[in-house]
DNA sequence: TATATTTATGCTCAATTTGAGTTTAAATAA
DNA sequence: TTATTTAAACTCAAATTGAGCATAAATATA
């Protein structure tokens, strides 16, 4: 697999791109959209006529996707110093999160692609129950790598990490590990917005296949299987930031609504919910969080429900107030 | 007041800066570390020699200022399309936050100084009760704004706003806006952490020097007495950015022991939190939830008190796992 | 038609967490 | 000796959370 790429930019000599991480919920599952058969995110140079990162973002997206996005957030900002241009200036690349309404998603070319997310992170999918992947593979693959630390101080904090990131349990006791290589792993505290966390550990380790010290061929026999499709430069990594962003701020912050059709039964929204966190909720308690937060309220109509009994239909409060939190920082002109 | 100003860099083609908000915590007040008489904070260009953002940072730092620093981490991008380079790029900037301990601080020149952050947002400082100025003359002064706004739905969304940000209630009934017309403003839920949102409403209503529409001359008389200092270009909105990071991240992360030094009494780490938050909390349920959390224990020695009875002392437990969840997300060599 | 199945929604209840005290201990200052 | 100051242990009610049970309203099937 070559992982090289030149990527047809309109050159100058500016040295910053934008990124974007568009997210959309169709079908009950979270999209991403790529470009380039899904090995790039939509991205471009920042250019002299851009009022703005966002407005740049905006630009460039509707260029290579034609796709039409609402809120969008500032990610991070990433350098990278194999990337340079003619003064020898290393390219510095802003990313974004966009959120797209499942009714705005347009159809794309074979170029631009809706993929789901989860093809880049098998074991982030904990929506069919915990992965097989994490007990049999990853988490004694990690072991394994923690086990090769020139010191018993680096061993330690691997292990550590491996059970923070991995919800082996709050330390690692020769118990759990010994559990482990017999194959009882057993989920204790999974952290879904650790994705980030998760991703950046497997790539040091070297089982990713962007990492500079990729070896496949000490890795066991079914790992290219499940270790998701590789992307070109970062982007892999981009979005496991926008994943964990996202998965963190959709328990205060009702950013949910930018994923959601205007009205929606409340089953609906609780499987947008989950196909971010990729974790069950208990139905309950989430209708009785709702309720608390007062976001939505009954449209009176009822959903023509295939089986079972139809179920309300509701659409989001716009009471003003949370459209002010859900802004981003915009910068007004300055004197 | 001039506010242009014309910063003595290396120049070169690149159009990449970065900027830090170093922060530091001596006799109990918060602190930030600024340059040129504290209207600007340290910054400098990337330059093709440095191998990260980082790395820019740290040495620009240690070139201004001579102060070692710890723990850093990405802040915010912003782009100034009003410094632009030879070919028309304009200039992005990478901010950062840093944590310097107590004890590391270096004593500046008269070109670096270490500032009250309190200084640049007065009205942050909830410590010694609620300011009397958010009350008789921010909160008024944004209402005035709010009825200013050209159609009615942007002036509900104003108002509905200056509650949430300014901590007047849930909704703005006309009888709080009577109230406070009355000057009987009675704080109500005031979010510690929406520093920057309070900020920004102020410099877009132009309230704040550094904004382009601020009109002094309609101002009440004493208002430039408690809006705070300015700063060149937008450094102030970054130190904002910095605050509201910082006070929402020490919630839930152990953020204070980068500021912290090697020993401590439980009274000394509250009086930290505190002086970041800007508020004054309960001891007891302090203390509680350190205890919940164990990320701290005791020395078995005892401060040797000036009055009252000895406090014993602790250290923070840097049993690794809090490490991990420090550190900031570090960029591997590509391949 | 009667019965099982599916989905929606209302309600209960114990365990835990949180907010806000009171009480006791150990030092210094007057 | 007594008041004052700071520390730290303990209490208790209110609010929140996790998890399950019960009922309602539709469709599928015997």
């Amino acid at each position: 697999m070559t992982l090289s790429y030149s990527h047809a930019h309109k050159e100058g000599s500016g040295t910053t791109e934008v990124v974007a991480v568009l997210i959309s919920i169709t079908e009950h599952h979270a999209r991403v959209l790529t470009v380039d058969q899904g090995k790039l995110l939509p991205n471009g140079p920042l250019m002299p006529l851009h009022r703005s990162l966002q407005a740049g973002v905006r630009q460039w997206v509707e260029e290579q996707t034609q796709q039409p996005l609402g809120y969008l957030e500032q990610l991070y900002t990433f350098v990278d110093t194999n990337r340079r241009n003619v003064e020898g200036h290393a390219l510095v690349y802003v990313s974004y999160l966009g959120l797209v309404q499942e009714s705005e998603t347009v159809h794309q070319q074979s170029q631009a692609l809706w993929r789901d997310w989860y093809d880049y992170f098998p074991w982030e999918n904990h929506l069919d129950g915990v992965p097989d992947m994490i007990g049999t593979l990853i988490v004694p693959t990690l072991l394994a790598w923690a086990n090769e630390a020139d010191d018993s101080v680096t061993m330690q904090r691997r292990q550590q990490r491996i059970c923070l990131c991995w919800g082996v349990g709050d330390t690692l006791s020769a118990e759990a590990i010994s559990n482990i290589n017999a194959g009882r792993y057993k989920e204790y505290g999974w952290a879904a917005e650790h994705t980030l966390l998760r991703y950046e550990m497997l790539y040091e380790a070297g089982l990713i296949p962007e990492a500079a010290n990729y070896q496949p061929s000490k890795l066991p026999a079914k790992w290219s299987q499940i270790i998701g499709t590789p992307m070109y430069y970062d982007h892999r990594r981009v979005i496991a930031t926008a994943i964990s962003r996202l998965r963190a701020k959709i328990e205060y912050q009702p950013l949910i609504f930018g994923l959601m059709p205007e009205v929606f039964t409340l089953s609906q929204l609780q499987q947008s919910v989950e196909a971010l966190s990729g974790m069950r909720l208990h139905k309950q308690n989430f209708r009785r969080l709702l309720e608390a937060q007062k976001l939505v309220k009954p449209t009176g109509e009822s959903s023509n429900a295939q089986r079972g009994r139809p179920a309300k239909l509701y659409r989001f409060c716009h009471d003003i107030e949370l459209q002010s939190l859900l802004m981003d920082s915009k910068l007004p002109k300055r004197k």
